[in-house]
This record gives C-alpha cells, sequence and structure tokens, in this order.
DNA sequence: TATATGTTTCAGAAAATATTGAAACTTTAA
DNA sequence: TTAAAGTTTCAATATTTTCTGAAACATATA
C-alpha cells in the first residue's frame, strides 16, 4: 500500500466522528474508495490493525448508510466488499442520510410541538425555527433527488447565482 | 418554564452530538433560543442542573461558533449570554462552521497529496473525490456568503429549480 | 488593601462510546 | 451428518469524551 493512501486511511479515521461516524467506519471507507477491488474482511482487519468484530460491525454500518456492497467470486465462499457507485453518489448517499438524521428528528419534534401547545402559548421562536429548518430540509431534499449528473450542474452553477443575489444584496445595504 | 420548552431542550442536548458538539452545548442553545431574554450562567446551571463550569466551557464553545454573545445590565456585575441574531443567521453560522471542520481539512489533505505524489501515481480516485469535495465546498460558500434575505430565496427558489432539472433527467433516461 | 462577587480552568471522576475476541451462528460441500 | 470456512454477536474491556467542583483568576468596591 502506498503511503500517500495511508495518510488518507487515517485522515478518514480522525474525521470519521466529525462525518458521524467512528474510526474504524472512516478508516474502512478509506480503504475500500483507494483500492480498485473488492476487499474481504480479513484483509480489512489485518491492513487496518483491528479485530475481525469491528471490521463486521463497521461494514455493517457502511451498508446501513448504503455506501458499500458485497460481492462474491467464483469458487469462493467469502464476502468480498467494495464502495457502492461513483464519488458523487456516495456524496449524495452521505447527505441524504445527515438530512434524515441531523434534521428530520428536529423537523417532528418541532411540528409536534406547534400542534400540541395550547392556544395562548407563544411560539414565535418555535415557528421562526420550523420555518428555517423546513426550508433549508425542502432545499436538500429536493438538490439530492436529482441524478448525480444535475447535482454536478447545480453545484457549479451555484457560483454565478450568488455572484447576481451577492450584487443585490450590495446595492441593497449602499 | 413551559413544558415544550423542556423537550425541545431535552430534544437539543440528545442532538448535540450529531450537530457537532456536547449535550450540555446543545442544552444551553435551545435554553438561550427559547428565552426572551439574555441569561445568567448561573441560571442556566440552575435550570439545567449542570455544574457552573460546564455552562463556563458551553458558552466558550457556543462563542467560538459565534452563536452566543454577552451582554451587561446597569448595576450587576454578571454576564447575561444570549443567541446573536435571528435564526436563519444562527442556521448559517452553523453550517459555515460545519464546513470549516468537515470539509476544509480533508480538502487541503488531498490538495496536498496530488501535489506532493510521484509523478507515476495513480491518482484517479483521490482526483475525483477532490473534484467532488471542491465543488461542494464552493457551492456551500457561495451560499452561506449571501445575506440571510437571499439565502432564504435561493432555498425557497429551489425546489422550482430541481423540478426543471428533474424532468430532464427523466427525459434522458426514456 | 482587603473583601466580595463574579468567571475560568483543569485534574480527576463519571459516563458514553468504541473495540476486542471468543462463542454462536450460517452455509457449503465432502 | 459433520467438518470446514466463513460471518456476526455481544459481554467484557479499553478508550475517549464529558462533567464536576475546587482552586485560580479577574474585577469592582468598601
Amino acid at each position: 500500500m502506498e503511503n500517500y493512501q495511508q495518510d488518507i486511511i487515517s485522515h478518514f479515521g480522525e474525521m470519521g466522528s466529525r462525518w458521524g461516524f467512528n474510526r474504524t467506519v472512516g478508516q474502512v471507507m478509506a480503504r475500500l474508495l483507494l483500492a480498485n477491488e473488492a476487499l474481504a474482511a480479513n484483509t480489512l482487519a489485518d491492513e487496518l490493525m483491528i479485530s475481525r468484530g469491528n471490521v463486521s460491525m463497521a461494514i455493517k454500518e457502511l451498508q446501513s448508510w448504503q455506501l458499500v456492497n458485497t460481492v462474491h467470486k467464483p469458487g469462493d465462499r467469502k464476502d468480498y466488499y467494495q464502495v457502492s457507485g461513483n464519488v458523487t453518489s456516495l456524496a449524495i448517499k452521505v447527505m441524504e442520510q445527515r438530512r434524515k438524521r441531523e434534521l428530520e428528528p428536529t423537523l417532528s419534534l418541532l411540528r409536534n410541538t406547534v400542534l400540541q401547545a395550547p392556544k395562548e402559548t407563544n411560539l414565535s421562536v418555535v415557528n421562526e425555527l420550523l420555518t428555517a429548518l423546513e426550508s433549508l430540509n425542502t432545499a436538500v431534499d429536493e438538490l439530492l433527488s436529482l441524478s448525480p449528473e444535475s447535482l454536478q450542474l447545480v453545484l457549479k452553477a451555484a457560483p454565478s447565482l450568488t455572484k447576481v443575489l451577492a450584487l443585490k444584496d450590495k446595492w441593497l445595504k449602499e
């Protein structure tokens, strides 16, 4: 394994917790990304110097994010693992999962709060929060429902779009 | 304190770690959001039933995210804390911080990898990753540089924009 | 200057999270 | 069947993160 790959694997391990999963999951993801072939659980355990059980749990987690799938080789009973799809589709899945885990629970709590609060309650802050999170949620959701190609288009178009609006902002201030 | 507020505070505590900070920070943020006045550290410690030291650290963290600021009352030496700005501007700050913490370190690692790798190295995956993260980073950065008003406009416009593109995607598949 | 009233820091304790590894489980094939 | 070759689970352990509370620090006022 080349040196730069080790660096990326360590980095993904360290970043793991900021991205919403643990060190092992980050390392396994990086190793699979960098591999141009499917890898067996034992290979991952040996190379990353972690227990076989830990690999099993990391793979399970990555599969729950739909980032990794299992393949088989003819005449071989072992499970081999590989990342599913290209980098853009992986990024889309990560964002989709994060929207689900980070936005949805709060949205449903806030919606319930509004529904169930006694009439005289002053819910102005709750409503403000709810409105802001709803538009964020919808926007992210819409973006992620596009094909990877269209999404790339939108992301690349963003700078010019925002330049126009930034100009408008500048005007309003002057 | 009303009941629904307690629910929101607990929820923010539980979600804290998913949002990139700890339980106490989440709870303090929620309490300050829901308050329509600035609160003293001791009030927060008493109400949330946590130590004074913990409150101090949580406030420090929230200040490092620029989400909270300190105010004073005439004839009173205590520090009072309040959220800074409206909900949209808070959301912008949270996303900005997260872009910094979750995207930038990885981008700079990948950029270095490309720069320092020996010529014959096959960096196709690294380059793919780098390209995807660069456009995401740029798009987020541009969006967040807009005024809260323009950002709201963009977020609300997203659905119609994506509908057009979704139609295009559908065509291409048929 | 001394004291009163406040905030911050940080070492140690507690709690939460991640990891190991052996046992249980599954599947294939002799 | 039963053994072999694999995967998964989960109780025990290790590690990391968070929290406490007393001491150090800061500042205003008598």
